[in-house]
RNA sequence: GGCCACGUGGCGGAGUGGUGACGCAGCGGACUGCAAAUCCGCGUACCCCGGUUCAAUUCCGGGCGUGGCCUCCA
């Protein structure tokens, strides 16, 4: 089974070959905790976690380590906190925040079928490595002291902005940004800049006297070299993370670590849209993974998890995707399809077919294309039907579930099974005696209390049997 | 202004230099007393204009449209 995947660092397809298939080695950008997390960030924490899922799958459980951050120092969390918690000192209401949000996201993703990483850093917990790093570029002269800053000297770096497709001349040519003046150059961006009275300070790189605080970029370098090392093997997030912070990653990590490269592979998913629209607050169509689930408020309807992961495996990574309540509305139906095996039993190995297709750059869209086909003759083969459903648990995509609990806010009728078997057994009755009038008034009874009847002719004896189920 | 994606049938969405995936919806049929479920069949879609080619939706150029980045937004 030979893995394909798209390198942003190339921008061509590439076969995947490990530094060490014992140890395949992923890193992604995980949430800055200061807000619920949208369906815009669900994109790369789905995404990703089917490539875990199919790297565990090709060299094994236990060869794949696979990091995702959390960073918890951040502007927008200071400010966050303070708006809040106004009550609290800075420091308690950053740290309640983060974990509030932290554990709230974990609450979110889990429900979208996603599989925890392996490591799950928190960049205050890597500051001594962040100030390690810092001193290592200033020391190699990559990075310099600047009023209380440490600023990384891009004119240092030959091939900066290989991975986003930019020169130097035309960034400095479109900047639209004031230059700060004690900057070098106009893209010199910060590793660590002095705290102001209130904000989260630690000791400071370079000799520098004032407590300060990272920048924004300083954290993923730390967390994945220390977890990772210093070259490794992929690295996901969003397109619009390429630039500047996935540049900016690698600069550091490459200048500080003297290699080729940070990562092998880069990998990057698209960009999503809300029913045609780019997703702001502003615009009021902003959708948080919280609201999706529990809510109702998108498309009047609250949507199981795997729905909504589902719906974004529709389409393939790369691709821009529209959300819309139509697209949650098909994935929905079909995997109401798929509930047929709810009870069935389960077989070892997805379909090698499936494993395939996610192995030509995660075309899950062709995947579901051949899970539809083993659906097909799943309806008569048990065995298909079981490996239909290690398929579908292998991707996240079913995991027994009932159409009942695949739909949830949908108040399914509570229905009383001891009243209902007596009226099939009077229902079969009057079709044995030929009455269809009263076999006919009582499906319409019981369809009024809910209950959908399905009439098979079993095949040894020839009878007729009637199951039900709860309306959808 | 610079850089970069995307534009496929009513909808969603793969893919390919030449036999038009797949799903949803729709239509027809089988089965059924009727339903439901299931099964079978049905769609000459590739934004526009040029070019290359025996052949382009697929390659190249231009245009139009949508979106992203260059503003610590995944």
């Amino acid at each position: 089974m030979s893995l394909r995947l798209y390198n942003t660092l190339t921008r061509q397809k590439e076969l995947f070959q490990p530094i060490d298939p014992r140890n395949v080695r992923m890193y992604v950008c995980g949430p800055t905790v200061y807000d619920f997390a949208h369906i815009g960030n669900a994109r790369p924490v789905i995404v990703f976690d089917v490539l875990f899922r199919l790297l565990r799958e090709i060299y094994g459980a236990e060869h794949v380590t696979y990091v995702r951050n959390i960073t918890d120092v951040d502007d927008k969390i200071n400010a966050r906190a303070a708006e809040r918690y106004p009550e609290l000192a800075p420091e308690v209401g950053i740290r309640k925040l983060t974990e509030e949000t932290a554990a709230q996201f974990h609450a979110d993703i889990a429900a979208l079928g996603v599989l925890p990483p392996t490591v799950e850093p928190r960049a205050t917990e890597h500051i001594v490595e962040m100030v390690v790093l810092c001193n290592q570029l200033v020391a190699n002269g990559h990075a310099y002291v600047a009023a209380d800053h440490v600023l990384f000297d891009v004119s240092s770096m030959a091939d900066y902005g290989r991975l986003s497709n930019r020169s130097l001349e035309e960034m400095e040519a479109g900047a639209r940004v004031e230059v700060a003046p004690y900057k070098k150059g106009p893209m010199d961006f910060v590793l660590w800049k002095p705290s102001k009275p209130g904000e989260p300070a630690w000791p400071s790189p370079a000799g520098i006297a004032a407590p300060g605080r990272p920048g924004w970029h300083i954290e993923c370098s730390a967390m994945a070299g220390k977890h990772l090392g210093d070259v490794f093997d992929i690295h996901g997030g969003g397109i619009d993370l390429a630039f500047p912070h996935h540049e900016n990653e690698i600069a550091q990590s490459r200048c500080a670590h003297g290699t080729d490269v940070m990562a092998r592979v880069w990998m990057h998913n698209g960009f999503l849209q809300v029913e045609g629209e780019k997703m702001s607050k502003s615009l009021g169509n902003f959708i948080t993974i919280n609201e999706l689930l529990g809510t109702g408020t998108f498309g009047a309807s609250q949507w199981h998890g795997r729905v909504v992961r589902f719906a974004m495996l529709g389409t393939h990574y790369r691709q821009p995707i529209d959300w819309t309540v139509d697209r949650l509305v098909q994935a929905r139906a079909t995997l109401f399809d798929f509930s047929f095996l709810h009870g069935s039993p389960v077989a070892d190995a997805p379909h090698p077919d499936v494993i395939a297709a996610l192995s030509d750059d995660l075309n899950t869209p062709s995947a579901i294309s051949i899970i539809h086909g083993l659906a097909k003759s799943a309806h008569r083969n048990t065995e298909t039907a079981a490996v239909l459903k290690a398929t579908l648990q292998f991707m996240g995509l079913y995991k027994n579930e009932t159409q009942d609990e695949l739909n949830p806010g949908h108040e399914a009728r509570t229905v009383d099974g001891s009243k209902v078997e007596p009226l099939i057994v009077a229902r079969l009755a009057a079709r044995k005696a030929k009455d269809f009038k009263e076999s006919d008034r009582i499906r319409d009874e019981l369809a009024a209390m809910g209950v959908t009847l399905k009439d098979t002719k079993n095949k040894d004896t020839g009878e007729i049997e009637t199951t039900w189920e709860i309306a959808r």
